[in-house]
DNA sequence: ATCGGGACTGAGAGCGCTCTCATATCGTGC
DNA sequence: GCACGATATGAGAGCGCTCTCAGTCCCGAT
């Protein structure tokens, strides 16, 4: 079941039999054809689809040292991966990406400590020629495993270390999340919403602490009231229970921004189970316009990042990066941290 | 950027010099050390460690014709894959497997025609040793490709060929589909439901096909009343409309099986802006336990699967096509196809 | 006719690994 | 003390491809 049915698969060598030319000509014409003359490339050409030659591309890596496949790492908990729809969105940007340039994408999961392990040792190995890794929480320890193996490697949220000034500068895709957070806080303010609480990301991300460091700025205070603040861990789960503690501990606020759409979502749940109605009594604010943004009840205003592009952009940015040659290509990325852009959108929920 | 810190990888070459043993000894010890003496694998083995010795896979797959790797092939619209967690689930049920036996995943998404030839001709390429294929729709040429390379698949979810005798018996997970409707069906019958009506998945996928068999036969007709049938083509947006065309058409229906949660949340958003009280006067019956079970309001009456676990057992009945010799291991599955418990919970909905 | 040089093409040396087969080494039983 | 099988180890031949380098060929210039 495993044999091939058509025998052993044609080698360079017979497709070179058949077109009367050398192993080497033919290699050249199946790589492009650089300097062979158009009579002999046909030749060439008929005899690789009679024979319907393809490259094994294990004997191919093992002279170039290149692969043609990257890693995309994710390291974050099941709960946020499946049901925010985030990773998908970026992953399919990512997937058509790579496939437009006929590059791999090889899928890994970090889950336990042991996974670190496997993981670091597998990029070590030389298995891909470079990776992509997601929303790496602070003191990860894969960055420093890529570093050290050489691999190159973007990042899809700025890295904690990028700011710090220590470490290499890293290459990541980013959206301007304090930004966003600004205009979504300034919307309420601008509703007349004087008692803003926020719901936020787990803090050990730089994305949950731009986002915060947004709201705080639009409201002016380095050191908003804490009763407003709360962490939803970005989960739906996360997001209700935030919700009913700022409710508890803050019982007047008039308007929640809420850091993800998922927990924004939670957050309803949690105000329509405590009778307060949206966005009447309380106006609610979601970030990322993804399908749970479509699905709240009110539909949820929220700030609008383009996950998917997102996605393209690190793929293009570590493709550039694994063949500089294709540099002064149109539509080239430059080698530098792209930061997209944050929109708000309003629609009933605030 | 690109080049290795550290000179180039050492090779097993170096690694028999500093061990004072022949190449094959080290290749012996590295791939699990039958037959050297317990002396000279220890030797070898600190060899490795202090030089940091990493196999060369292109060189080793060169020779064994294996990859090491298997791919994921999905070849479903977007809006499915990435709003619905079902896939994402599986997915983790994979990856675990796979990554519990040192296997790669190779995540390919189907989306334009020209992907099938790219896909296909990947698939045939042999830089995979198997694949795994989700929820194929009618007439999808990808089986038919897997098939004449000779390539090891798995299928998510019944093929449409499988029962019509035509073709190869095809090795599949499943979950019982008609059995989980058959109980939602009969659920809503107990609580003395008469008209109740079905929102469906798109009918050129077993899956679909069979839930709605499972309604029918729950209801002993098989020709049941077409105005209590909509197709909602397993999407939240396709549930919301699917379930104004039921209103419309019978707008005395006191219950709706929805063949997929996701549907479902489309359909209690419909129900609500139509002022129709769930359960009380319209019952609500899901199907997959997912998040969005958990998120609908009221929480959703559903068929729960263990998606999780049949990607799990995709995973595990590959493995086993792959690597016969394992046949008589511990917690080895049989090779044939499997079919999973669905099993009605029972919540608010209905 | 001869020559320099550009354009093509082929020979051959590996890439790093596995695996077969021959050789070496070591007890055993007689 | 010797033959013998069993057990360990090494030598070497590839796996299929790329890439360098050395031709070969053909052209116009001399």
């Amino acid at each position: 079941m495993v044999s091939e049915p058509n025998g052993p698969r044609p080698t360079l060598e017979a497709v070179a039999a058949r077109a009367g030319v050398s192993r080497a000509t033919v290699s050249r014409v199946v790589n492009g054809g650089a300097g062979v003359r158009a009579a002999v490339q046909e030749r060439v050409r008929q005899a690789v689809t009679e024979l319907g030659y393809v490259p094994n591309s294990a004997a191919r890596s093992l002279v170039t040292r290149r692969t043609g496949a990257v890693a995309v790492v994710i390291a974050e908990p099941e709960t946020r991966v499946f049901s925010d729809p985030f990773f998908g969105r970026q992953l399919r940007g990512i997937s058509r990406e790579l496939a437009a340039a006929d590059t791999q994408l090889l899928l890994m999961f970090v889950e336990h400590r042991a996974d670190y392990d496997r993981i670091g040792r597998y990029l070590s190995a030389g298995h891909v020629d470079g990776a992509l890794m997601f929303s790496l929480h602070r003191d990860d320890p894969l960055p420093a495993m890529a570093e050290r193996a050489g691999l190159p490697t973007v990042y899809g949220g700025r890295p904690g270390w990028a700011s710090a000034g220590r470490g290499p500068r890293p290459l990541y895709v980013d959206t301007d999340n304090r930004g966003g957070a600004r205009q979504a806080v300034r919307h309420l303010l601008g509703r007349g919403r004087r008692r803003i609480a926020v719901i936020t990301g787990p803090l050990d991300q730089t994305s949950a602490v731009d986002r915060l460091d947004g709201y705080r700025e639009a409201l002016g205070t380095a050191e908003p009231d804490p009763r407003l603040i709360a962490d939803g861990g970005f989960t739906a789960a996360g997001g209700e229970r935030a919700m009913t503690e700022l409710l508890d501990a803050a019982p007047d606020l008039d308007a929640v921004f809420v850091c993800s759409d998922l927990m924004a979502n939670g957050a309803l749940r949690t105000l329509r189970a405590r009778g307060r109605r949206v966005p009447e009594e309380v106006a609610v604010v979601g970030y990322d316009d993804l399908e749970p943004a479509a699905w709240a009840d009110p539909p949820l205003t929220t700030v609008r990042q383009d996950v998917e592009e997102m996605g393209r952009l690190m793929a293009r940015l570590l493709l550039r990066l694994l063949d500089p040659g294709k540099a002064a290509e149109a539509g080239a990325v430059e080698l530098a941290p792209v930061i997209t852009e944050a929109r708000l959108v309003v629609r009933e929920s605030g």
